[in-house]
DNA sequence: GTCTATATTTGGATAGAC
DNA sequence: GTCTATCCAAATATAGAC
């Protein structure tokens, strides 16, 4: 399943674009062939049904993140420089590949599909583990705030991320997430950073 | 449209409950009328159609934020203390009415109508305006950090808060998010609250 | 107000010609 | 590999009996 000739690609591709500018709803075998000029039926000689593209498009997110997630882990890089360079990585990613982005981001896409929820989920849980650890190392660090509890931290960063990225499909990708990203990291970051000497004067 | 009657409040709130529980897909007219033991047909006497249906979920939200957008204008409370009674207050508001909740944070939801979707982004945009002003007036006052434009704080808060409520759901409601709701804004306040004093010894 | 029956549309999927 | 034609299921909605 895991590997995609030409024709399957576009499919795949087109799917996504759908995904991503006119949400899940859209996605229909009939417009995923009208994209490529070709009628629904034909797409069946490329794939067994509708669930075996959201299967393949699963993969491709799969793929991405598996290889983000040991270019994280391999890197020499701790603490709160994992997680930027997760938050970095992922922004260069969507900006990139637009469909991923909202795919990683849609609550109702996989709802339908048990499997695919399951791997979907599967996946999801792995990111959470990657940066749930690289925030309390980044605590244990001293390289951030260490008051809140760590799934608070988590929830702030991607809460953020995915609030960027959500805003970056309404305005129909009309600025560069990318710089957009880079600039949020910067806030999260100057937030994040332990507070030194603090006095309370009022 | 607004004034409903008992009947069609039960109504809207069994298709609240599809959607808090089972996600916008599973809202159909048999759903809701299997839900209130009556078939799909009779839900005609009491709604024109699902679009219908729609728009006075919509009313209700309306009717909740605007009455929340009030009291915290008419408080005289400012800047910070603005966005705590936001945050709290959402986090209650959705504990009681958990369809409500996942209405505000439903992106597919409301794409597929104009109508509905057009008075869903003005809603959402009135928050954004309260909060935006609330998050520079704080800034001005020296309560938070001064370095962050604006809309990143506003991206930061509404991420965390929807990445809470999106967990609550996927948990099948099986924490008080009121509580948690609570303690993550603590988490939040402390991040956002000024530097004094800072040092950088390293 | 609710039911049964039915019309209509839409989306997923298959059969068979080319 | 793609097309046309067709089937099937599900969902919105209407008509008319009770």
């Amino acid at each position: 399943m895991s590997d995609l000739n030409r024709r399957q690609s576009e499919i795949v591709n087109a799917a996504l674009e759908i995904i991503a500018t006119s949400g899940v709803q859209e996605l229909t075998m009939k417009n995923v062939g009208r994209r490529l000029d070709m009628t629904d039926a034909a797409l069946y000689r490329h794939f067994s049904g509708k669930q075996d593209i959201l299967l393949a498009i699963t993969d491709l997110f799969e793929v991405s993140s598996t290889r983000l997630l040991e270019r994280i882990t391999a890197s020499p890089a701790t603490g709160l420089t994992q997680v930027k360079m997760f938050f970095l990585d992922r922004c260069r990613e969507f900006a990139a590949n637009r469909g991923l982005a909202l795919v990683m981001f849609s609550d109702e896409l996989f709802r339908s599909d048990k499997k695919v929820s399951n791997r979907f989920f599967e996946i999801m849980s792995r990111h959470r583990d990657l940066l749930l650890n690289a925030v309390i190392q980044a605590q244990q660090n001293g390289e951030i705030n260490r008051t809140p509890p760590p799934d608070h931290l988590f929830m702030i960063v991607m809460g953020a991320l995915r609030l960027l990225v959500t805003r970056w499909r309404s305005s129909k990708f009309s600025f560069d997430l990318d710089a957009e990203g880079s600039r949020l990291w910067l806030s999260l970051e100057d937030l994040l950073k332990e507070k030194k000497n603090e006095t309370t004067d009022h």
